[in-house]
DNA sequence: CCGTATTTGTTCGTATGTATT
DNA sequence: CAATACATACGAACAAATACG
């Protein structure tokens, strides 16, 4: 077989036709092309179309009567006891994901519901594929952080599959502006980050870097909290002063922009960093650099992970509800699941956050 | 079709395959003759023998492996296809819990398997309750992280019901010594805990504290070797010198018996500890004692893991091979799902762990 | 009720691809 | 490398159930 997806014919027929089924567009009872009409449109054998649909009769998406045709079946039967959740993050690191995975868990297991975890590792298409396979694997719900979600969602098409086959889904941390109608249990980013950066503009700093994430609407909503925060105090907004990083270069870009500031002599008096991980990291930068924290330069973090507290200085931080995030999502949820009609009703909460003043800032 | 029983021929095939394997004529992995000499034999095409060997593989009779043959499956219990593998781990924490965790994810995955995750809070009835939960719930394997291993396990039951409906389990971390001869991931702990030691004690340090867990094995295990290296410098084992502690009061009973020891005016050159969160805090207590690591007492941890860099005095500890351990946890469990004896084959890997040298520790 | 067209079900033959031994 | 075994694919014929005029 040398087809350019290196896939047998029968198989990519089975799958287009799952995908049918599972995007709508084949309704349980509607009845597909009959096996010659299949054969003769796509060019293939009826052997070839036969073994396709076969499987599918096989896994329950199709049946077949004899001398009428061949039908989409109903597969929402089981579909309401298999009493698993669905959890898929974009990274399972030691950040702050266990705490909000500890905090789904503790509601989750008092009521008697499993998590099958998945991670996507920030990929669009994995999370893709992971929809799928939990649709398949018949979730009652799903919680799920979204991938990249400052960029516009390719995977529509796939919420709406679950939309269509009644599974309820509540999205944490972020959520895709094509789908804001959707249950989400968030930070409320921008009035955190405006909560750091004022009390920074209070402290006396005028020259406030801000770094942020690109390609995540939390990083998004925070770099407007920073420009509000800024307004207040009439400082000028000045873009040299702004770092933006993606996922892929979280690492190296944020110290390196930092560094190249310092040594151009910029003048530099705090740094608002996007999350403590970077705030660390900076810290760090600094350190080496000869620059000392508070008293030279003031950072501040966000999420009040272990990291701000570890942090040779410790780190003022805002504070993210961990635990408490995991679990309002996974009462909202379950609730969506009894909820025969959840879809009109979302449930929006925006966690209030508080600035958590420790050691990395001093008045300038 | 107008056969004597007016059934088709491949179903009569079938049926004649499937009473074989039932009257234990074909035993499992037995191989039956190949396509095309059954065609032969009985005077039928090849095809429609592939269509009756296709039925039995689909129920689970037979299956088969390209350019090998076909071969009669081991069946006394249905072997379900759920492809989901169900995790049980003692904590949810941002411990080692996260790299451990993605290990085993990044295997699973490629294999499109999907992790049904529990944590008991170490809590050995709750692992009962979560065994019996996964049974139910059609997992192909479990990996289990031991409740409480140092205790006689009062769960045999329900690990015997595992091995009686065929779902095999790896241990990681620990082990039951009920259960010694099943499948285990662990590290050498006692060989860990005397490459610290000895280091201490090659540092000049005779006066050592040895911290331990006292409720899972890994505690007894790194106990043995803390006493082994000891004996190796003729150092006598003093109980005084060692502190247990359980589950329940991990966060208080440490820090309170080194305090007493000190105030006591007892002398102390070094304490190596159970882990690195357990040094992390003495390096605290310390700390707040006036006392200054390494200058006054050395302290080592175990586990390698972030805490261990993040403290302001980068600990002396062992390392724990977190996201390979999850990986060959992970692999050793897909190898037995597709074994069919693999209750005969236990894979037991003990990992041999390195010491990690940084600043917490001095000469005397 | 009959006949015809349509649709799925069964069977055969043939050819070629690919993994294992 | 050759032989063997399973995997994919095409084409053809006939059987059996159904729908409809």
């Amino acid at each position: 077989m040398h087809n350019e997806e290196s896939q047998a014919k029968y198989l990519k027929l089975k799958e287009y036709i799952k995908n049918e089924i599972l995007m709508g567009r084949l309704k349980p009872g509607d009845q597909i092309p009959s096996e010659n009409a299949l054969a003769q449109m796509l060019s293939m054998s009826r052997n070839t179309v036969r073994k396709a649909i076969s499987i599918l009769v096989n896994e329950g998406y199709l049946y077949t009567e004899h001398g009428r045709g061949t039908y989409c079946r109903d597969r929402n039967i089981n579909r309401k006891t298999s009493r698993n959740i669905g959890v898929i993050t974009t990274y399972i690191s030691e950040y702050i994901f266990p705490k909000v995975i500890q905090g789904i868990d503790s509601v989750l297991a008092q009521n008697k519901y499993s998590i099958i975890l998945k991670n996507t590792g920030n990929d669009v298409e994995k999370e893709a594929a992971y929809i799928e396979e939990l649709l398949d694997k018949d979730v009652e719900g799903l919680i799920i952080e979204p991938t990249k979600s400052a960029l516009f969602s390719c995977n529509l098409k796939y919420y709406e599959a679950l939309d269509r086959n009644n599974i309820p889904y509540v999205f944490i941390h972020g959520y895709y502006q094509q789908l804001e109608n959707r249950s989400q249990i968030i930070l409320d980013d921008e009035d955190g980050m405006y909560c750091a950066v004022n009390y920074l503009a209070e402290l006396g700093h005028r020259n406030i870097v801000g770094i942020f994430k690109a390609d995540d609407i939390q990083g998004v909503n925070r770099h407007k909290g920073y420009a509000r925060a800024l307004a207040k105090h009439d400082i000028p907004y000045d873009p040299g002063y702004v770092i933006w990083f993606h996922t892929e270069d979280r690492l190296t870009k944020p110290s390196y922009a930092v560094k190249s500031m310092i040594s151009a002599g910029k003048p530099v008096d705090a740094i608002s960093c996007y999350n403590d991980q970077i705030a660390f990291n900076i810290y760090e930068l600094l350190r080496d650099l000869g620059k000392s924290v508070p008293e030279d330069i003031s950072i501040t973090g966000f999420d009040d992970s272990y990291l701000s507290v570890n942090c040779p200085v410790k780190l003022t931080t805002v504070r993210h509800p961990k635990e408490e995030l995991g679990e309002i999502a996974a009462k909202v949820l379950l609730d969506m699941v009894a909820d025969n009609d959840y879809l009109s009703n979302p449930v929006k909460k925006i966690i209030k956050p508080e600035l958590i003043i420790r050691d990395s800032c001093a008045k300038r």
